[in-house]
DNA sequence: AACGTAGCCAACCGCAGTCTT
DNA sequence: GAAGACTGCGGTTGGCTACGT
């Protein structure tokens, strides 16, 4: 959002992240998990705080992340345990796979809140359709997204990824995409999955911290498939494209859907 | 077409809880 | 048990975009 494109006082980044820095952080973390958050910045080549990293990854380039299209289940549900926790949104959010805190929340707030007041105002009043009526470009680059990833990286480690209701995927497709994944994981990724299952729970450690170079010197030059926007599936060091669709809704959306 | 306004949402801040030494 | 470091959470901000005039 730019509010400051530089911090004074630490002489950090601050603002909007960029596809670089997206594609950095994405790669790093892809690779090596969030084993620091305030060391990873640095050795992911990246002038931001630890903090701004976090929450990039948690609310944003997390693979599993859903956007946008709530359906009206997940609205009532929201709704429900509102009532029932409160604006604990982190407690919320547990109940909703693939849903962030940050998300619910704003989406409590431009949405739900009015509409439980309005109920609360008045019982007949009609009831807005929920979920898809406001499909807008980068959602609708988003849903693209969730279709393309397979993958879940939860800290329990891989696991496939269930097709989303809003995207209309058969089932029988989705999964023997995962299938495929599961192989292209293997035969890919330079770690073995164990590893990468290892890596995901945050609970490794190492003498050697890791260094961008390591990214940097990945088979096939990982990082600049990652940071080219003109690439279309772009891989992450796993074998799957795990790019923000923020990379992509600047640029031409039917490079997306005339596959 | 130009301008103003409202809504949306990514990102920041500060605080609290947890962990480590 | 105390202190410091780290992480997570909720509140808030403000830039961007869509919409109305």
């Amino acid at each position: 959002m730019g509010r400051f494109t530089v911090c004074p006082k630490t002489g950090l980044k601050r603002g909007a992240w960029t596809p670089e820095e997206d594609g950095l952080l994405s790669a790093y973390i892809m690779r090596y998990g969030h084993w620091n958050w305030r060391e990873i910045p640095k050795y992911a080549g990246l002038s931001r705080c630890g903090k701004s990293c976090r929450l990039r990854w948690m609310n944003y380039l997390r693979p599993n992340i859903k956007r946008g299209n709530y359906t009206r289940e997940e609205e009532e549900l929201i709704i429900n345990l509102h009532e029932k926790f409160g604006k604990r949104w982190s407690a919320i959010a547990a109940s909703l796979p693939g849903r962030t805190d940050n998300e619910i929340k704003n989406h409590w707030h431009t949405h739900l809140k009015k509409r439980t007041k309005q109920n609360t105002t008045s019982t007949k009043a009609k009831r807005k359709p929920v979920g898809c009526e406001t499909l807008r470009l980068k959602e609708s680059a988003n849903c693209y997204q969730a279709i393309s990833r397979p993958l879940i990286l939860e800290s329990s480690g891989f696991l496939p990824m269930s097709p989303e209701k809003s995207c209309d995927i058969p089932s029988s497709s989705a999964d023997s995409e995962v299938e495929i994944i599961q192989k292209q994981v293997t035969y890919e990724s330079p770690i073995s999955s164990s590893d990468a299952v290892s890596d995901f729970s945050g609970s490794f450690w190492t003498d050697e911290p890791f260094l961008l170079e390591d990214i940097l010197n990945m088979s096939e030059d990982v990082t600049s498939v990652l940071v080219d926007p003109s690439f279309q599936f772009p891989l992450s060091p796993l074998g799957r494209d795990i790019y923000p669709y923020d990379l992509y809704h600047d640029y031409d959306m039917d490079i997306f859907f005339n596959h």
